[in-house]
DNA sequence: GATTTATATAACTTTGCGGTTATGCTTAAT
DNA sequence: ATTAAGCATAACCGCAAAGTTATATAAATC
């Protein structure tokens, strides 16, 4: 079995999954996320570094406002870790290959636009 | 967007994860984990404690002893959301519901020969 | 150039979590 | 019946993590 990812470590906590939430729906600025929440701009600041760290985030400088954007990759990766959890408890590997040949297939897709 | 399954925050803790990955190869009892792991029992104890009360596993008692199983389907639902994400980022909803009915249809499989 | 806006970091506080030892309960073994 | 084995819980400890306020930097505005 596969390494679990580091990026698990930073999922684990709820604002943080939130984030994530947001940012899957666009790019946002960091006054822009914190409407969202009831702490603070260092709080969430923090939550915004940890996510770099674990490369489920980036951001762009726009003028003064940093626009973060979701690494989706990063996500699916962790997705599919456990998928393939799944599918090895569920005996069966032929699971395992077909879900992770479909998301090799969307990868392909999605380089190829880019 | 869903809600992200509760199970996410139990999976935060890289011995959980490892504890998960040991069970997805079989039901284990306690004595039989902790054979993998550093710590203590009652340490053990605990995460199996919050592994359960997330619905990640689950135990049956086999005289004095305790054997844990995974709950396989509670892994694929917090797969699932991920990959979900992942479609959601992707702005690709059809790849949403392919990835979905696969995992609907294995699961539809899985009830059959149960 | 002074001020305001947007964000990050530093320093600090507090709380939660992962670890420990000690203990209790249940079941098997002798 | 005692003893031992398997596991859970209680009580406690230390530290990391999530929050705070204060401050620094960079860019836009006036």
């Amino acid at each position: 079995m596969l390494d679990a990812p580091l990026a698990l470590d930073a999922l684990g906590d709820p604002s943080r999954r939130q984030i994530l939430m947001l940012l899957a729906r666009g790019g946002m600025s960091v006054s822009g996320l914190l409407e969202h929440f009831d702490f603070s701009q260092p709080a969430l600041s923090k939550h915004l570094r940890i996510l770099r760290e674990a490369g489920l985030v980036t951001f762009v400088k726009d003028g003064r406002a940093h626009r973060y954007e979701l690494r989706g990759e990063a996500i699916r990766d962790a997705g599919a870790w456990m998928i393939e959890l799944y599918a090895f408890w569920n005996d069966r590997l032929d699971t395992l290959g077909s879900t992770l040949d479909a998301l090799a297939e969307e990868d392909a897709r999605e380089d190829a636009v880019q």
